[in-house]
DNA sequence: TTGAATTTTCAGAAATTGCTGAACATACGC
DNA sequence: GCGTATGTTCAGCAATTTCTGAAAATTCAA
């Protein structure tokens, strides 16, 4: 491998982290490569840098650019195709979240719905199908949240990353508002009475 | 596979899942079974109801402690240990959170320290650099945020997911009193001046 | 067109990971 | 303690995944 030692660091790290998600090691460090490097790099030299086969090389790329990862450009007076990662940082973050839920999300939400269409035989299938309802409408929750924060334009999803936990605060402020307004008198503790 | 046949359709789809993750087919398919069962099981009613070998559960077992996903258990009567999955959904989530940031987030993050402490040593080490600082200060906020919300009770959590992307006008409306409590007069766009 | 440069495909080799049975260790009732 | 039921470990076989080189396909300039 033929990089400075601190690249060379951050790309066998993520080559490590690639086999822990379904992506494997090749993949992971030719993303981790091109993320670092200033400029698009074509497949020869990437192959050259990591000490892959050009071939193998020809397949991680294909994977990245399936996931969107990489894309995909041609600079004047070279015929070979090179490839880059976006800049933001942000972009990458949304990419992967759209794809994840793709692949690993939607799927399973199908097979639990589908699955609680059908009439239980037995006590023991309705004990699992109440499972399922339960996870169903966990990943339901969640995956609405994503689906509602991926819609805020960066800053605005940054300022609530910020907010954090603080964001509770303004929730109860909000919902205290609600219930003047409404006149719905608050609820007392056994012990205030 | 000795399943009811919903039972059986999810337990094999978690065992694909489980491979897309880090977790392999077996890990994931004993999982899917506890999760889904109304009592604890022990390791011998697994590997039958699954067709894996017992020794093979037994390590499917060690992975999933590690994990914190099951919990063992003893069973009046019973010299066999059981094991099973916590009640509350919500729990896993976020014992799987946890551990997937202990797991995957710290390390990289770590990584993404210690290389951001050294001097480049040319322009293209200070470009990489520049690249692990963006990529840094996004996962220290994603990070951050979870840390946060980890806090909260589940109820105000899912009352916050619930709100979803609505939060940013709640936001928005604070951010609006604000300005005009500390009386800093509104930008406006030069099509309103 | 032609042919050189580049990319893709794919059969099979290499490496990795998963799985098993047998041996070993441990726990528990007696 | 003793013996049996239960749990763990691990060497080696099996299955899967990864990787390569060679060949085929594609692209593009002339």
């Amino acid at each position: 491998m033929d990089l400075p030692p601190a690249t060379a660091a951050f790309v066998l790290h993520f080559g490590e982290m690639g086999s822990r998600w379904g992506i494997n090691r090749t993949v992971g460090q030719i993303y981790a490569l091109l993320f670092l490097s200033e400029r698009p790099l074509p497949a020869d030299e990437i192959a050259q840098k990591l000490g892959f086969s050009r071939s193998n090389v020809s397949m991680g790329l294909k994977e990245l650019e399936a996931w969107r990862l990489v894309r995909l450009q041609h600079l004047p007076g070279d015929r070979r195709e090179h490839f880059s990662t976006p800049e933001d940082v942000w972009q990458i973050v949304r990419i992967l979240a759209e794809e994840r839920r793709k692949r690993e999300v939607d799927p399973t939400l199908t097979l639990l719905r589908d699955t609680l269409m059908q009439r239980p035989a037995s006590a023991e299938e309705a004990h699992a199908q109440a499972r399922m309802q339960s996870l169903y409408e966990v990943i339901s929750l969640l995956t609405g949240w994503m689906d509602d924060v991926q819609k805020l334009p960066d800053e605005r999803l940054i300022a609530l990353l910020k907010l954090g936990g603080r964001v509770a605060r303004v929730l109860e402020a909000t919902e205290r508002f609600q219930e003047i307004v409404t006149r719905k008198p608050r609820r007392r503790a056994a012990k205030e009475g």
